[in-house]
DNA sequence: TATTCATTTAACCGATATGTTATCTAACCT
DNA sequence: AGGTTAGATAACATATCGGTTAAATGAATA
């Protein structure tokens, strides 16, 4: 529904991120993916429920089966989204890091460096 | 606490996100941050501690006031794992597109090309 | 057509999430 | 000390989540 919405809650279960790691190695039946969890099917089914309607699987019917196949492009939305506030954050944290310098002195360099502030 | 699952699921909530997004442009109180909503402040005061233990904000006692500031690194994180099954998809979906080009002998070009294939 | 296989839906249950109001707590100000 | 201000915590209601078992659906097959 509700874009980032349903994509962030989608992804915040362990069991429906796993299922996107084994479909990220190609399309599989509900039984395939089901085998591997301790958990019984109609519990995999509701998962694969949220994951479609997060639009992050598509569904289809073939024969008897129901096939499921990733569909990354909601989570390059949430991506970018972070990015954006990654890339935000790390901007304000080096004009802090560089006012802390002019202020307070500091020799530049190893000190005061972050390894997540850089620019991506 | 687990990284993925508490910062996707501390992502999941609108109004966690507008608060993210007020503090992306830089550190505010409690009660700043509470204005613009229409709930009570112990509930902010519950999405302020949710944030914090997915360590997506810092708080700092400053008077008597309580001063929040962004901390983007779990956002970092999340936007890397997200990034990794896209590409993972893409390239997939990439090698597919060139499969069918090839079966089935299509002119490349726009016919069969999809804007969500582009590498990144 | 009846049976079987693959999966979904229904009905239910306990745990967790989010919101509310009322009550602390801690720092600041006379 | 006593009062005010800024937030946190407690206690509670309600909704949603994730799981279970039992029953229904829909396509393939004997």
């Amino acid at each position: 529904m509700n874009n980032l919405n349903s994509t962030f809650s989608a992804l915040a279960d362990p069991t429906r991120r796993s299922i996107l790691a084994r479909l990220a190695q190609g399309e599989s039946s509900v039984g395939e993916l089901a085998r591997p969890f301790d958990v019984s099917l109609p519990a995999i089914s509701r998962h694969l429920r949220v994951l479609e309607s997060a639009a992050l699987i598509v569904r289809e019917r073939r024969g008897k089966h129901r096939v499921c196949r990733l569909d990354a492009r909601a989570m390059v939305g949430a991506s970018l989204w972070l990015d954006f506030y990654s890339r935000f954050w790390s901007e304000s944290f080096d004009r802090l890091d560089k006012h802390l310098k002019q202020t307070r002195q500091l020799k530049p360099g190893k000190g005061s460096s972050n390894a997540n502030t850089k620019k991506r």
